[in-house]
DNA sequence: CTGTTAGCGCGTTCAC
DNA sequence: GTGAACGCGCTAACAG
C-alpha cells in the first residue's frame, strides 16, 4: 500500500506537483484535467493514500494536536472532562496528547515541557501550581494555552473554572434550611483555588444564617483522598463524642472516608443524617440520606476551553480572562 | 529562545555537527574539548533547546507516541487502565494519544486509521468490533498492536483481558451459598466477548448448584447503560411480582438501573437482598445490603498491554496470544 | 575532534 | 496543465 505521494507519482506516471494537487483538492485551482483527475483518484481509491503528518507539521510548523495535562485522568471529572474535549476536537480533526500531572508540580512542569517540545497546537491544564515554567510565561499566542478546573490567579492565560462560590453559597444554604443550626464542613486540599472558592461560598451561606464559629467548623487536610475523609470524620466525632447530623465535604473521595469512618465508629450511618457534597454521582443515589451534591458541568466546560483555544488571538483579549460556569445543585430524598 | 541546533551553532560558532554531538550526549565518544562542551552547554543552559520531534519522527520514522482507543474515555474502568498506561508509557518517553469510539464500529475504524497515519509506534485497542480495517489485517509488526478488555477471536493481535469467567464462575458460587435457590443475571451489552466470558461463567456455577432455567433468568439488553438495568428489572419484577431476592448485574451501570428501578416501583431496596456486580467501585460501600463484586485489575492489565507493545517480535511470537489477568471477588456486608 | 552532505515527505513558488 | 526545485530540522555516514 503505497503512502507518499511520489509513490503515486511513478505509478500514475504524472509528476509529483500534479498528484499533490489532486490530493489537496486544488484540481480545479490548476485546472488538471477530468482524465488526469480520474486516473489518479482511481489509483488512490485502490491503493489508499494517507499524508505523512511528521512530515506535513515539519513544513507547517502545525501538529494538529491539542495537550491536555490534568491531576489524574482516573478521576471521574477530568475523565468526563477528556471525554468531551475529544469529541470537540475530533471534529476540528485535531488529536489528543493527554499526560498526568498527579498533582506534583515538578512532574507537572515535566510534562508541559515535553508537550510543548512536541509541537501541541493548543495546550489545556488543570494547573496545580501557579505559572511557574519559563517557557510558559513566553509563550504569546503559539501554541494557544487555556487553564481549567483551578484558577491560580494573576494568571497569564484564559480560565475556565466552575462557579464554585455560587455552589458552595447554594448547597449551604439549602443544607442550613434542614440542619439544626450547626454545619459541618470536612475539606481538603484546601490550597486548592477550587476548594478556596467553595469554603467561601460555604462561610458566606453560615455569616447569613449567623452561624457560630464553632458550629461550622471547617478541617484542613492536605491530600484529597478517602484518608483525608476518614481523619476528618474521626477528629469531628471524637470533638463531638458522635457524628454530625449535618455535614458538608468538598469532594466525593472524602465523602467516601467519611461515611466509612461513621460506619466503622457507629457500626452504621443513620438516614437521618444530612449530607452535602462537592461533584455529583449517580451512586449517591445508594444513600438514604438526604442528600445534596453539586454537580459540575464538564461539557460546558470542555466547550469553553475549547472555544478559548481556537479563537483567534484578536478575540481572546477581547473575552474575559476568566470563564466561570454554572453548576447545578441536586436534591436527593428531599 | 533559540530552538534549533543550527541557531546555536550560528551563535556559538561550532559547526552544527558538533553541537549535536554535546546536545546527544556523545561528546566522551568523539572527544569534543572539554572548552567546547562547556561553551555549547552553557549557551545552552541559558537559552534552552528542544529537539524537533516532527523532524527527528520524519528521519527515523519514529513517533515515540502510542494511541488508545476506548469506547468510553469518561468510563471508570477505562479512564484507570488509561491512566495507569499513560504512567508506564512515561516512563518510556512516549506519548498517549488518545480517542473514543463510543462503541461505533464505524468511528472505531475511523479512528484507528488517524491513528496509524500519524505514525504512532503502537496502538492499544479496546475493540467494539472483530478486526475488519484492511489496513490493520495488513500491518505486520509496525506499529506493534495490543487488544484489550474484549476478545474478538480469532484476533490476529495479543490480547489482554480479565478472566471474566473465573469472575463469573467466582461470583455466583458464592451468590449461590447464601441465595435461596435462585439468583437472577441482569445482563446488558451481552454481544461483547467479555460479557458472553461472564455469563459463561455464571451458567456454569449455576450447572454446579442445579439451579433450574426459570431461576436463573438471564436477561439480554443491547446497550450498556443505566436505561437497560432499569427494563431488565421491571420486567423481572413484573414476572416475580417482587424485586429479586438474589440478583447479578453484568456491570455497574446495570446496577444503578436496577436498583432505581426497586426503588421506584417498591419505594426502597430491601436491605435483605444479596447483590452481585461486574466491577467494583468505592461506592458500592454506600449501600448496606451484602454486596459481592468482581474487581478487575487495571494496573497488571496496563502492565501486560504494555509489555506486549514493547517487547520484540520474536519474543510475541513465543507469548500466548491471549493474556487473561486475575479478578478480585470484594465481598461487603458478609 | 570538526565540517559537509544527503535524504525523510510535504507544501509552495516558479518555470515551461 | 505540468514538472522541477527548495527548505522545514533532524540523523547518520563520511571526509577530512
Amino acid at each position: 500500500m503505497p503512502k507518499t505521494a511520489e509513490e503515486i507519482s511513478k505509478a500514475t506516471g504524472f509528476s509529483i506537483t500534479t498528484i499533490r494537487f489532486v490530493l489537496n483538492g486544488q484540481s480545479e485551482k490548476y485546472r488538471i484535467s477530468a482524465a488526469t483527475q480520474k486516473r489518479i483518484n482511481d489509483y488512490i481509491a485502490i491503493h489508499g493514500y494517507s499524508v505523512n503528518h511528521a512530515a506535513r507539521s515539519l513544513r507547517l510548523k502545525r501538529t494538529d494536536t491539542i495537550g491536555l495535562v490534568v491531576p489524574d485522568l482516573a478521576n471521574a471529572y477530568f475523565a468526563r472532562f477528556m471525554a468531551e474535549l475529544e469529541i470537540l476536537c475530533r471534529k476540528r480533526s485535531l488529536l489528543l496528547l493527554t499526560a498526568s500531572s498527579h498533582d506534583d508540580p515538578e512532574l507537572e512542569n515535566r510534562v508541559v515541557t515535553n508537550l510543548l517540545a512536541r509541537g501541541v497546537d493548543g495546550l489545556v491544564i488543570a494547573p496545580c501550581q501557579e505559572v511557574t515554567l519559563p517557557q510558559l510565561k513566553k509563550t504569546k499566542t503559539r501554541p494557544a494555552i487555556v487553564m481549567f478546573d483551578r484558577d491560580y490567579n494573576p494568571s497569564p492565560f484564559p480560565t475556565v473554572v466552575s462557579d464554585n462560590y455560587q455552589g458552595g453559597l447554594d448547597i449551604t444554604r439549602r443544607l442550613l434550611q434542614d440542619a439544626d443550626g450547626a454545619c459541618y464542613f470536612l475539606c481538603s486540599h484546601s490550597a486548592l483555588p477550587s476548594i478556596r472558592d467553595r469554603v467561601r461560598g460555604f462561610l458566606s451561606a453560615c455569616e447569613e444564617r449567623g452561624i457560630r464559629e464553632g458550629k461550622r467548623l471547617i478541617r484542613f487536610e492536605a491530600e484529597n483522598a478517602p484518608e483525608a475523609g476518614r481523619q476528618l470524620m474521626q477528629t469531628l466525632i471524637d470533638e463531638l463524642g458522635q457524628a454530625p447530623r449535618t455535614f458538608l465535604c468538598s469532594s466525593l473521595m472524602v465523602l467516601e472516608g467519611a461515611l466509612q469512618q461513621i460506619k466503622a465508629k457507629t457500626g452504621r450511618v443513620d438516614k437521618n443524617i444530612l449530607i452535602g457534597t462537592f461533584d455529583d454521582h449517580a451512586m449517591l443515589d445508594w444513600l438514604d440520606n438526604r442528600v445534596l451534591s453539586v454537580k459540575q458541568n464538564e461539557a460546558a466546560q470542555a466547550q469553553r476551553v475549547f472555544d478559548r483555544l481556537i479563537e483567534p488571538l484578536s478575540e481572546r483579549k477581547k473575552s474575559s480572562p476568566l470563564d466561570s460556569v454554572p453548576v447545578e445543585l441536586i436534591c436527593r430524598n428531599l
